[in-house]
DNA sequence: CACATATTCAACCACATGGTTGAGAATAGA
DNA sequence: TCTATTCTCAACCATGTGGTTGAATATGTG
């Protein structure tokens, strides 16, 4: 589901703008040009992604930055990346080692 | 567009499948009782993203990892990670000096 | 050539997504 | 209380996505 937060340029901005510090769902809105709801609503995928979390002040909601997914997936990207670069590795010397027994080098 | 292509189960299962070595179309097709079409649909997905790259060889389409994007999608999160928690840390930091020169702790 | 195989393409379908608007809920302040 | 502010919800719209099927393309094989 992170990954799918993170597919959205508008998301990404509002992540950015979020390092600046906490804000209000108006203040995410401003700087795109959209309706509250429009925010609310990818506020909400983010949220439901758990990369950020909402705190009630009053009538606004305050939302920040939670860095536990982003973690998660960064793990999961170096893992992989690892796995198959020594996949790709692998077969490379494979290829390599074909080359020199079959003369073909 | 990266984050998007692995946005999805299906492509990461092939992703996954590409690592124990070279496939075909229709190989990355079985496996989850899909149509060639539809999993030729997915390969498009992920060779844009870069992610695979295709050669061809006779009629088959051989499709095989590539590693460059996902290097750059960890670097991606890598930085942001720290960049934010460095933010999200120092915001506590505001809070625990706040908290101490207001006796409030 | 005729036929089978591997794949793409085009058209279609159901559903998700990103956006809007307008109404309604909750809270702040006169 | 009345009004303004902040936000969510529901309905809607256009477009994208993930899937299908059937036809077309390209290649191997008899």
């Amino acid at each position: 589901m992170t990954f799918h937060a993170l597919a959205d340029p508008t998301r990404r901005g509002m992540l950015a703008s979020l390092t600046l510090g906490e804000k209000s769902i108006g203040e995410l809105a401003e700087p795109f040009d959209m309706s509250f709801a429009g925010a609310s609503k990818h506020v909400k995928v983010l949220e439901e992604a758990g990369l950020v979390a909402r705190r009630k002040s009053g009538r606004t909601h305050v939302i920040r930055l939670e860095a536990k997914p982003l973690e998660e997936a960064e793990r999961w990207l170096r893992q992989w990346e690892k796995f198959w670069t020594v996949r790709l590795d692998r077969l490379e010397a494979l290829i390599q080692r074909d080359k020199k027994e079959n003369g073909n080098g």
